[in-house]
DNA sequence: GTCCGGAAAATTGTCGACAATCATACTATC
DNA sequence: GATAGTATGATTGTCGACAATTTTCCGGAC
């Protein structure tokens, strides 16, 4: 990711196993396919007017995503949610943000903090559009940033993973409980202290910003 | 993972396209298929008897868990190595060790302790016999063993995508250089410290046995 | 009423053929 | 001689049909 955020798009979706790759991922993400549910491959077929070769390949990768699960002859279902997975992906997000602000830490510069402060302000001004869908997208290019900044491939890999899972348990609190609660302090304090000069500050701080994030949406699981 | 490693083998390779995935998987691993090679759909499938569509989707499974590379129109293409994914292997697998040693520091018991001998023992027996192939596995589960006790399923999950690219640096770390080198003492102390009380002296322990790896794997690619 | 087969329907797994795209070799032009 | 354009072959993407397996439904025994 470099400063301008699309210099010649990169021409996505070029066949339709990417279409429908990104058709079924929105569908889950917005809750329209919900977690459980059983996707037959027949009836999505004939509604993308898509034969099922690329279907299938389209769904396995979904399923390699973390998205959805399959088992031999019993088909395609959106991965269900489960107070555990939903414990484990939070631990699992602190220890991966933690690492990434150690690496990006020394890496950051006048320009990429900037960067960080445009999202914020985005995150906000949609937040009070009360758009819950484009808040999600939001936070997760805010949280974001430190992955980027550290360069680091692999581990954004990981974190790609990992945010659509987070995309999924959000949409789900949002879907449920309606607002996202008062998380404005929260953010303000975690992108001050990005600006800070104590990466320990910074460390704890994801801890309780973490915390925070998993108690809301634990409740609205519930 | 229970105690009892496979009670009623759960009846793997149902599908062809398990099959084919196994069979590319372990071409790679071995290095018969090496880094950067172009693999052709149509000459594999005829070299294993298996039409396209299974071998396409076990192919894809393949890249989305990072052994292959692919574009479209271009097809698939193993995953090439370079210094900088062994550096970021091997930053990513420090990090994802500790957090795992953390986790699992408190769970530890007699039992799983007892484990673990048995996988240091065995990999032991296994240098010896100068079996390097059978060394890497052991390797690996001799690793894997921190993770499994976590009882973190997502960790796993993540553990079991990079442990394949270090199956991947190790096979070809051995194909080039052929032994491993002296890694006996250090993986003696690993074993001592798990078994220890100090959590640092034993984080501090992965950073360094994961530097001694990481140079003699860097060592012999270069 | 419940539980156990067993056919019928629905669904997933696999195949072979065709269409779209890319790679290569060759020619024409400057 | 280098470069652009073009035809040709090779390779990937997609389709529709068939085979293998699972699920559903129904009748019968107890």
């Amino acid at each position: 990711m470099n400063k301008s955020a699309a210099p010649l798009s990169p021409v996505e979706d070029r066949t339709l196993r990417e279409q429908v790759r990104r058709q079924v991922l929105d569908r889950v993400l917005d809750g329209h396919f919900k977690p459980g549910q059983k996707l037959v491959e027949t009836a999505l077929s004939s509604q993308l007017r898509v034969s099922r070769a690329p279907l299938r390949e389209a769904l396995r990768e979904l399923v390699d995503q973390g998205i959805l699960v399959s088992e031999p002859y019993k088909g395609f279902r959106v991965r269900p949610v489960s107070e555990r997975d939903l414990t484990e992906l939070y631990s699992m997000r602190t220890a991966l943000e933690k690492f990434a602000f150690t690496l990006a830490w020394p890496l950051r510069t006048a320009d990429s903090l900037e960067l960080l402060g445009k999202r914020y302000a985005a995150l906000m001004a949609v937040h009070r559009t009360r758009d819950q869908a484009r808040a999600i997208e939001h936070e997760i290019a805010f949280h974001s940033w430190v992955y980027e900044t550290t360069d680091h491939r692999l581990l954004m890999a990981h974190w790609a993973r990992l945010s659509q899972l987070v995309r999924i348990y959000m949409s789900l609190h949002h879907n449920l409980h309606g607002s996202h609660g008062v998380f404005g302090k929260m953010t303000a304090r975690y992108r001050e202290l990005a600006n800070g000069d104590s990466l320990d500050a910074m460390l704890s701080h994801i801890d309780e910003h973490m915390a925070q994030g998993f108690d809301s949406v634990l409740k609205a699981l519930r």
